[in-house]
DNA sequence: ACTTGACGCGAACGCTGTTCGTACGTAGAA
DNA sequence: TTCTACGTACGAACAGCGTTCGCGTCAAGT
């Protein structure tokens, strides 16, 4: 059963997840679909057991108080990270009761950064679920969107320079903040929207 | 089309974005799934109809610089009360390209409302972005946990008492801060935690 | 050596989105 | 009026999905 998990992983990693079919995960084992049934009751079941690995791989650091935002902020960033190393994933992270071990962990690991740093337990307890969420719907858009890529013809999905030269040439008397503000629309290279997110987050989270 | 796209949002209106098939929608217009092609490329480009007509179904307010608080969670509520009303159509939202001239049209609305409240355009350009993913994500997983409800036995869908049961009974030696504030953890009622984490961004935001 | 039990897997079911070829209804030309 | 030609609508089919059923095989117990 743990091989199934791995091999499935090394499948979403190398072809994303929307091709982790039970088929292409049995070929993948040398075997037929009715066998993985053996080791999983279900494909959601499947989806849990590879969102509790890819929780467990998470670190969780010691908390220090003064270093709370620094901290919490980190975890987001390694969630971030593990999610877009298998491409789509955040799919089923986002369809999943928070009942696994795993993320209770990380729930845990998270709520103790809050409260050494001061943070009321109602907010932290509302924020961690508010961070945990946004992570997840943050890179199934990226996910999605690099799909998209390969997927269909090139010319359906924009870059960003044609986003923004499509953005300016909007009718100006309809849409004048958007054409004025293209250039903001579009910015931000590499993680610079998740970094502002969060620290967006964080900062309400301070000032309470 | 247009007697298409209104078909297929009663047929999720009452059974659920699941429920909306190609077969399921022909059924509901009495003809076979083949006639859909006439009118729609796909079912890619019907659920872009879709967001399309919600979009177009709300109602953006004069920006007024004192209440650019009030008026931007205003536009949220609405789109959070649009997607619930048609239940797991945001997970077509999250999967979307914002090409879409009535999504362009909601995201002009905001940003003229942040504009006008004094935030600088990088912020309130991220911030609309965060924001309509947070509210996507957030219906989604309402969504997915009333399809629960229907779907699944009873048993294995926890309420909030029993959720916040078992999380007291969780060791207390490896999951301390989770036991002691099971309560907060599990508490909310309503759109509580919604309201939590829109005031932590437009807060935050107004902080800069 | 015979029985029994468990396990693995090929084949099938019902479902999905999508395509193809045909038949029909209509509008224009002779 | 009659014939043609075109565009549209749809029945049937295809490839793929998750999942189940029942048979065959193999190991252990008596």
């Amino acid at each position: 059963m743990e091989q199934v998990v791995d091999t499935a992983l090394g499948v979403i990693a190398t072809e994303g997840y929307e091709a982790l079919t039970m088929r292409r995960l049995a070929g993948a084992l040398d075997t037929g679909p009715a066998s993985l049934y053996a080791h999983v009751v279900n494909k959601a079941d499947l989806d849990e057991l590879l969102i509790g690995r890819l929780c467990a791989e998470l670190r969780l650091p010691e908390p220090e108080p003064a270093a709370w935002r620094e901290q919490v902020s980190g975890m987001c960033v390694q969630m971030r990270d593990q999610y877009l190393k298998y491409p789509g994933i955040s799919r089923a992270a986002l369809a999943m009761a928070p009942t696994d071990p795993e993320i209770l962990r990380v729930s845990e690991g998270m709520l103790a950064i809050l409260l050494a740093g001061g943070v009321a337990p109602q907010s932290a307890s509302w924020a961690i679920d508010a961070l945990l969420l946004y992570v997840a719907a943050y890179c199934l858009e990226i996910s999605v969107l690099d799909q998209r890529k390969v997927h269909d013809e090139a010319d359906w999905v924009v870059d960003t320079d044609e986003l923004q030269r499509r953005l300016t040439a909007l009718p100006a008397e309809t849409f004048p903040h958007t054409t004025r503000h293209a250039a903001e629309l579009t910015a931000g290279k590499g993680h610079d929207r998740f970094d502002f997110t969060l620290s967006l987050m964080i900062d309400g989270l301070a000032h309470r």
